[in-house]
Order: C-alpha cells, then structure tokens, then sequence
DNA sequence: TCAGTAATGAACAGCATTGTTGAGTGGTGA
DNA sequence: TCACCACTCAACAATGCTGTTCATTACTGA
C-alpha cells in the first residue's frame, strides 16, 4: 500500500503536515510489528523505520515505548469493536439486539479481512493481567448472552466457556490458514467455510445423541447444576 | 528474591553436577518467561537469573539465545504431546483410535493445570509462518479425523476448521480464567465447567433447529459441498 | 507573504543485552 | 586421590534501544 505522500518522481518526499494521518501511520506500523513479535518486542525505532517517519516524530505523537502500546492496542481494540458491533459509541442495546448470526459473519468477515488486527488483540489479552476487563470481549460476551437468554437458543449454555470458544477460534482461524497469503476469493471461501462449520455445529453439533444415550441423559439431568452467574470466570 | 551467592546462613550452594538436570532447569526458566513475554522479550540473562544457573552455563547448554529458544519450543510440544497422546514417540494409531474424548479431557486438564505451556505453544504457532506444521497440531488434527469419519459422529464436520475452534479454545479457556491464581479445586471444578459445555455443544449445538427451519433446511441440503479434502487449510 | 507548526536529523548518555574469553571452584567417578 | 567436567565469576567489545535536546527544514493556513 503506497503511503500517501507516495510521490510523483520518488522526490525526497516530506510528509504533508497532517498530524492525524501521522498518528495513524505510526499505529499501523506498530500494528503490524505488534502482530510479528508481540508486545515485548516491539521498539519505537523499527516503527518509526516501518512508518517511514523520523524517529523523533514518534516521540512527538507518543511520549514513550510504553504509551505507544498503550495507545496501539487501545486503537486495535476499538477499531475491532466498531467492525462488529458498528459505531454506535457504546454497547447500544437495541442495536445488537437478537444479532447473534450478524455479529459472527461480521467478525469472521474482518478477522479473515484483519488477521493482523486479531492476531494483536489476542497478543494483548494474553499478554494482560486481566483478560476479562477488554471492553471488545465484553460487549461480545454480553451480546451471547442475550442470544442464550432467548427462546432460540439451546437451555443450558455456558455463555463464559463459549464465548471464550467462538470468539478465539474466530480470531484465529484466518491466522491458521495464512489469510495474508490469500487472494481475495480464497479468503472469502475461507471465511464460509469456517461460517458453515460454525452453523453446522450450532445446529447439530457433532456428536449424534443416539450414539451416547448415557452422556446425553447425564447431559439432561445435570442441566441447570452449573450455576448462570455470569461472572463466574472474572 | 536472594540471587545465588547469598550468603553464610544459605551457605552458597552450588548446583549438583547434573547436566540434565540444569539443562531441564534453563529449559523450564526460559518456558516461564516466554508465557510472559513471548518470543521476542526473551533474553538470556533473564532466563539465567530465574533459572539460578550463571549466564555463563546458559551459554554452554545453548550456544545461542535464537537456540535456547528453539530447544524450548520443540521441549513444550513434545512435553504437550506426550500429555495428551501419551509416551509413544510417534502417532500410535492404535492407541489413540477412538479415544476423542480421552483426548479432549486429558488435554483440558493438562492446560488447566499447565497454563504457561498452552500459552507458550500459542505464542508459538502465532508467531510461526506455518502453524500448520506442528506435530502437536497434526496429532491432534488426525485424531478428530478418525472420530469424524467413525459412524458415531454428524456427519458433515470440517475437521480442519473444528480442530482449530476446540484446540485453540481448551487451551485458551485456563488463561481467561486465570487458572495459575486459582486453587486447585476451583480448577477443577473450571475444567469440568469447560468439558461440560464442551459436551454439551457437541451433543445439543447451541440454535435450537425447530426455531430456525430455513437454516436447518439450507445446511441439510448443501451437505458435501464443501470438499472433503483435509488438506484444505494447509 | 509570513508565522506557527509538523516533521527531520543528528547527537548524547544510559542501559540492557549478546556472545566471547579466561581463570577459577568444586562435585563426582575412576 | 586425582583428573575430568559442570558450573561460576568477571570482564570485554559490540550492538541496539530509550528518552532527551537542539538546530533545521518545509508545509500550511491566515
């Protein structure tokens, strides 16, 4: 992608004035370099190169290595958040309401489309203390369980465990099949195939009852034993 | 934390004679803290001070820090097949034949009680170019296989995109939870909640089919479209 | 056209790390 | 008892990064 000074004749090409567009570029890069080596090894001098901007220019946007994480993950985040759950500024209720199915596809969509967005997001929230405080992870989280409250889903889910399964497995698909290397085709047969599965297994799941009568009536018996506070896992 | 010399009362122990043992030692140190750091923040001091052996001896079990990490990878796929697959040293297809949910339970148990290792594993296949080419992943991939084919399973299952929804989320559920700060009877009882849900998705899905008819129907009929080919996702 | 500001470049001290070397110390087995 | 070997310790140059400062350049809006 050229940048957006990109040039008539390769003159020794300065950057416009343009603050924000300065910030962002630098955010990419630190993106970019989040998603190759993680939080730890990240360096302000390779974001700087990455971004083509002086070193000092970096400093000038963020005052320190520390900041500029802070500041990157924070932007991958709600950059994340929007893509799924739109741009209304906080989790608005009605919006979301009984969008279980939209706000898959639309993650799948921009995991498959963002690999590197996902792959950082989930460096983060490894990374972090408390994975359960991100703001994305909540507002997922928050719109399973109205989907598990409702009529049409199954009695029973453990919404923590699930979310942890879909959301992740979301993420990190595209990252198995090497996304970046795809063409834009493969990537949307990728993004469907992993759609499907996700529905199949929803609808069917994987195991035929018949074939385990004992599991299933266990299954039945024990439904309801697990407690449905929802902040077992925090 | 008191470093090695420390003095008369702690006579300044030496490290036992045991090659082995101190290479398992840095081995271990080094696992500590790429689940902190990842990759790219490891350094060989670090690994040296956790693991009390002098950075000097570091250096003689591992020439070089790019070394010492590859022999701490190999050391944490290996530690995690054999948990999970047993002490054969290659795919046993016997004794893994039919065993899905073996597997799946010991897996869950060994990363509840061994969240670094999963962590580590993670970061790893994260940061590899092809994730694809892990033994630890192939076994486990192969092993879906086989129960995919066997009459007891739905029909229909994408083995490569499921392989990657249940692996990744075992192994990611003991770190949302914060497995390490918990007791150990809290985590079992998170690891049965995990195997519960596990079980129960497998058995029941999660959309209840009656409320959704035309999905149901869609699903139904392009059943085997998707090619059958595992190979798909490499 | 001009002042304000965004961006550049170069230098600096301080620090941590890497990988190497050489001299020492002590446990262990023959 | 003795020699080998695992381990320790201290020093080394080289490298790269951090955060700061200051002088300089060039874009931009008024």
């Amino acid at each position: 992608m050229p940048d957006g000074t990109a040039v008539l004749t390769m003159r020794r090409t300065r950057r416009r004035q343009d603050p924000e567009r300065t910030r962002v570029a630098i955010l990419e890069a630190a993106c970019t370099l989040l998603a190759k080596d993680g939080p730890e090894g990240l360096s302000v001098s390779q974001v700087a190169q990455l971004a083509k901007v002086n070193r000092g220019t970096a400093y000038q946007h963020f005052q320190t290595r520390e900041q500029l994480l802070e500041a990157t993950t924070a932007w991958v985040s709600e950059k994340l958040r929007r893509a799924v759950f739109g741009d209304a500024p906080l989790s608005n209720a009605v919006a979301t309401l009984g969008d279980a199915q939209g706000v898959a596809q639309r993650m799948a969509e921009f995991a498959m489309e963002n690999p590197a967005l996902g792959r950082v997001w989930l460096f983060e929230l490894l990374a972090s203390s408390r994975p359960a405080s991100d703001p994305f992870w909540n507002q997922f989280k928050t719109s399973l369980e109205r989907f598990a409250a409702s009529d049409q889903a199954q009695p029973g889910i453990d919404v923590d465990v699930h979310a942890v399964i879909v959301l992740i497995g979301t993420l990190l698909w595209p990252i198995f099949v090497r996304a970046d290397s795809r063409t834009a085709k493969q990537r949307r047969q990728l993004v469907e195939r992993f759609s499907n599965e996700m529905l199949r297994l929803s609808l069917q799941g994987t195991m035929r009852p018949e074939k385990f009568p004992e599991l299933d009536a266990h299954l039945r018996a024990t439904r309801g034993d697990r407690p449905r506070r929802a902040g077992t896992a925090k």
